[in-house]
DNA sequence: TATATTTATGTAAGCGTTTGCATATTGGAC
DNA sequence: GTCCAATATGCAAACGCTTACATAAATATA
């Protein structure tokens, strides 16, 4: 082990830079914010003195100062479900086209005062924030408005209208999961929903509703059971739907994580997947190409939602006089295992 | 669509706090940076004034002033391998617990100027470092080193011991696996490797070769082919393998998403698992539990990992005079449904 | 009660930038 | 060559905080 340290020196500022290249401080400034003010040869010294030196902006200082940090923040409730991971996927690489960091916020166990926490994060380093909230309460859209920050709701829309959003088109894609059910032969559909606040929730059953009623699918309320989006809950409700006397064809779950729910309760009842019961999910996490068999999903362009997220953040920072807009994603049906046409009544 | 916008002030500063509670804005931040020096009335007073005024404190001023920033930053090469979220939840749960934010640095695509990079993000906001960076160079120790910064490394070790590091017992793990492979009856094993480079595969090989070895299970080179622990390559590499004249009765791939793609493979083949092969992986990502059949697999502990690293990070910020330390966290076998012991052989 | 200690508070100098304003330099147009 | 406008640069004041140092207040010691 040897115990050789590097010399180490305090790290340069644009003093030192100006220094070495003959010119004042508030020149180093111009040239590493790209003002055109900034005669082309002394750019060039200023660079390479720069370059010599190591000299790298602070950040904390430049933001203090009024300038940008570069870094944009991420709020989500927390990381345990695979579909925040694929949204900040697309976070990341977007921010790295754009040359920004990203600073995540995690709000769990936080708890009540959301919006302490929230006055805390604006007022803080970042120059804009991602909201990834489910449960975003009224009050918290106020303190949001009232800080008069840059933000954008990410797979949650702002009742107000307000707000610039990225979503997803939940009731087509229900709707198309439903249709795609039915045109299979199944006119008894299980449908395990996702948490009621939710503004997604409510627009997946109305697709599925609709997509009932515009096949002249009777509609049964014992088949339509509350989910939470959790696995261990989708493994529930299935199982009560698969104890009905006249038990489902096919379950669709309301997301991925509770279609994985479904499929082992499925099994654990001793029937098979798609042989007895149909399955199809919502999101297209990572899981649902690797489980056995393959699910049949509704793709949320989760990945893209989070790159729209930061372009819309981005463009706002750029024009803040633009008014809020909101953009809605296209879903759309992956045909994969868990699905095939029904085998106990006359249909196909 | 309303328009009402909340009235907006700029936000309150110690100034504004001490005014209110008429006391200077020095002993304002003495309570905030919860010195001992104040009065217990006098901090009263100050606490109100903050609260009615909804002061939070400006981090980047705190932190340019020389205190904390209460901010650490996590550098990874990406975000795309369930096994990065594993540590990523570990690390947000410690920190939650000592009230830290997480700025999260990705290097993908920085490509070359790894140094750089680095030296940006130690000059910037964050008071400490936590690096998963399987490919660590030397240069990138030595700029670590020169920058006399906190930093821990997460699942790889410095060779010259003069870093914090968290990491597993790769070796005992791999030789677990296999030895459980072997009590099953198998004696024709096919290895797929990580990367060369690292450190963990280095690990992995040597204590799968241990435990044949021990076994007095004779090694054939055939059977361990290279990997990369991608799945396609698991998918590739499992092929080649099930090609060969004699080929294994069961695979153990050096991580699971490796293991992933040779699910897939075997299925290509039309064989069944475990009935014809037995699959056994390395890291339980979420998805390992969910694959049919379940993966049995050699656990990581992935989260504990990043809580570790956390605790030695905040140590390290505590007390800067310690020497470096390492600790190595135990892996255990998971066994669940993707092996059963030989049948084709006399074993069991 | 006067003095020495300890504790509480205030003053002011940074921390490394950005940026408005003032000044110096430059290049045309005449 | 002059003069004016445009272009480059420098100066200095913020930005919101921490902290060493100085001072005032409170407490203990005699």
């Amino acid at each position: 082990m040897s115990n050789h340290k590097v010399p180490f020196s305090t790290p340069a500022t644009i003093y030192d830079v100006a220094r070495e290249a003959g010119v004042s401080d508030a020149t180093v400034s111009r040239v590493f914010n790209n003002k055109h003010n900034v005669k082309a040869d002394t750019r060039e010294r200023v660079l390479q003195a720069a370059e010599k030196l190591g000299y790298v902006v602070n950040v904390q200082a430049r933001s203090l100062a009024g300038g940008k940090s570069n870094t944009i923040g991420l709020l989500v409730p927390g990381l345990d479900n695979g579909y925040i991971g694929e949204i900040i996927r697309g976070i990341d690489q977007e921010l790295a086209h754009a040359d920004h960091e990203l600073m995540l916020y995690t709000t769990h166990r936080k708890g009540k005062n959301e919006s302490a926490y929230l006055q805390y994060v604006a007022n803080g380093f970042v120059d804009g924030l991602l909201l990834v909230v489910p449960l975003l309460s009224p009050t918290f859209l106020e303190t949001l408005g009232a800080l008069n920050y840059a933000y954008v709701l990410i797979d949650e829309v702002d009742p107000s209208e307000n707000s610039f959003s990225v979503d997803a088109t939940n009731w087509q894609g229900a709707y198309d999961a439903t249709d795609y059910l039915i045109k299979l032969g199944h006119h008894t559909i299980g449908f395990i929903t996702g948490m009621h606040e939710l503004n997604s929730t409510k627009e997946r059953l109305n697709g599925y509703l609709a997509a009932l009623r515009d096949n002249d699918v009777p509609v049964r309320q014992d088949l339509i059971v509350d989910g939470d989006f959790l696995q261990e809950t989708g493994f529930e409700q299935s199982l009560r739907l698969l104890d009905l006397k006249q038990k489902p064809t096919a379950i669709f779950a309301a997301n991925d994580l509770m279609a994985l729910g479904a499929l082992d309760a499925i099994r654990e009842r001793g029937l098979h997947i798609p042989q007895d019961i149909s399955v199809i999910g919502f999101d297209d996490i990572p899981q649902a190409s690797t489980t056995h068999p393959k699910l049949t999903t509704v793709q949320q362009p989760l990945e893209q939602m989070g790159r729209v997220g930061v372009q819309m953040l981005l463009e706002q920072l750029e024009h803040p006089e633009r008014p809020p807009r909101r953009v809605t994603l296209a879903t759309h049906l992956v045909v994969r295992d868990s699905c095939q046409p029904v085998n106990d009544v006359g249909g196909i």
